[in-house]
DNA sequence: CTGTTAGCGCGTTCAC
DNA sequence: GTGAACGCGCTAACAG
């Protein structure tokens, strides 16, 4: 029962005209006789005809697909980048085909050749954390196949670059904390070896500077794993003599631990201590009180990675373009 | 630069060979001599040629490609559904096109178009919730494409689904609690309208009958909106004269809210009340005491769809499977 | 307005 | 062992 397929030259033969005569009848092109038109229409809409992308992309060297390879789909804010490219690829036209490097250079590599098979107007990738070599990209470029890095980028290739700004949203969060009349601003910073991470402690000191508070390296704790030593190293801070009165911290997952561990030592939030947070998990709407925390801009990474590749397929000369994003305060009750 | 992209027929000249000899080289099959067949594959290597998935595709009529439709991408559940489906697809060298449908009918249908347009070789779907119309996907396998439901499935078309059964999800939980002891068990229900709240309602239901514990109307509240009016039934819940010593929640965030606010109430969880979430969402290994929840199988989904989608596509005449996938209870700390 | 021809890149005969 | 010819479904160029 396969292969039930509609073609143009099942349409042609059974209304008794030529193959491209059906074709312009369906694309409306070129001048056609209303009627014939219309007996055509019929009958494709009657035996529920689809016209063939395949044949299509083959003809005119354009298959209106754009691939995607990222290091892990299931993540909130890959997730949410998705939507932002989804939206727009939608709109303009486009199809979206995902691949996951899962963090490994060989697969990165595996993922690209395949959508270089598969012929795709153009590669949206977020590099995984291993990636140094530009070799692969440059071939890429060098086929005439666009490419843009969006969120992690590479900067021994020139191309185009959607990233986020985590000095600023840290600066931000930081400087929430000042305004409202801390002083004793703790960091639970991410892992050292990471770049995100240490942008952020940048952002956390920048802010303090440039208000003139003094910086206790007693108060910048580092969390190796993350939320998994999180506890230990909040334990840390509040054994200090001086403790502190804020804490901002690398993700939302450590700050919701810190007002955890602080409650139950009675400690009220924000009153006692203020707690920010980072990343606007759904959690942190749950939580009580209601977490402060910053909003990276991954749906409109997503979107604007998008429009400009779609701009470097259909406008082929386009100076790179490198746009850093913005992150946003969420102000809840935790501060 | 655009199209610099190398064909046989490059090969094939600068080799002085016809393109029927290179492409039997590239791909090994009948006798070649080795010695020009190591030439091919050296001018292959040197160009980077990549074969076009396209023009064979317009070939032997089968693209390796799979859609799937889904209402949204960017939920921890389907995240991880994709996750499963990546894996089966990568493995069995398929590529994987999503589209969301948004939860609106129009949209699935154009999705579903689109699809086909591709001309991929099967489809997956879930549903979304104003699905009623079978016509469509009658449509669809009869013009030859495999199509598996997943998570959400029409009862009125009859093709293979994959389904997580909420029943037996509800009662392990419930059972679990009675297991620990606690008699006065409540339910944060969800919206009675949908399918899944209904079945986890009466999973709950059929533990307790059999386990000889009366059922106690007032125990029962409906969250209509999910986890926002979460807090106002716990509350209605412990305002009663004989006061549960247990929940059982419809979902991991309400679960949480419950458990802070009876902590802010001085209860002790579990030694005053127990809570049992359903999901197992990133959360509930971050709140304190660790949730005790319900994991949904969504990886395990979309690897068996995907798997039996691809079964079909390969051997034609396969029979539908309806394949039920049951929970697992995942004890922490909250019960 | 419509039909004919050619070709997109590749695989599959069928000859040689 | 290798080449020529044909076709997949469709669009584009040129006739008529």
């Amino acid at each position: 029962m396969l292969n039930k397929q509609v073609t143009l030259k099942d349409l042609a033969r059974k209304l008794r005209l030529s193959v491209s005569t059906v074709s312009r009848a369906l694309r409306n092109v070129q001048d056609i006789n209303p009627e014939t038109k219309k007996q055509v229409l019929a009958l494709a809409e009657e035996l529920n005809y689809e016209p063939n992308f395949i044949a299509k992309s083959l003809v005119n060297k354009k298959t209106k697909v754009i691939g995607v390879v990222l290091p892990v789909i299931a993540s909130s804010y890959f997730a949410s980048a998705i939507g932002g490219m989804m939206e727009v690829a939608d709109s303009l036209g486009y199809h979206i085909m995902f691949s996951q490097s899962d963090e490994t250079i060989e697969k990165e590599e595996a993922c690209i050749k395949r959508l270089i098979s598969i012929r795709v107007d153009g590669i949206l990738i977020s590099v995984s954390k291993d990636t140094i070599n530009p070799d692969l990209f440059l071939k890429v470029q060098q086929k005439g196949i666009p490419i843009v890095f969006f969120d992690r980028a590479l900067d021994s290739v020139s191309a185009t670059k959607v990233t986020v700004n985590q000095h600023q949203g840290a600066y931000l969060a930081v400087e929430h904390l000042i305004k409202k009349g801390y002083k004793k601003i703790a960091h639970l910073a991410g892992p050292s070896r990471l770049s995100i991470a240490t942008e952020r402690l940048n952002g956390y000191l920048d802010a303090l500077k440039d208000n003139n508070i003094p910086i206790n390296p007693h108060y910048i704790v580092h969390c190796e794993d993350f939320e998994h030593d999180a506890l230990e190293k909040v334990q840390l801070l509040f054994g200090l003599e001086n403790k502190p009165d804020a804490i901002f911290a690398v993700n939302d997952s450590s700050a919701i631990i810190s007002i955890q561990y602080l409650q139950s030592l009675g400690y009220h939030i924000p009153d006692d201590v203020a707690v920010v947070g980072y990343n606007n998990d759904p959690i942190s709407t749950i939580v009580n009180p209601a977490l402060t925390t910053i909003m990276q801009p991954s749906y409109e990474v997503g979107k604007v990675a998008t429009q400009l590749l779609i701009d470097e397929i259909e406008n082929e000369e386009k100076p790179f373009a490198e746009q850093v994003l913005n992150s946003e305060l969420i102000i809840r009750m935790s501060s």
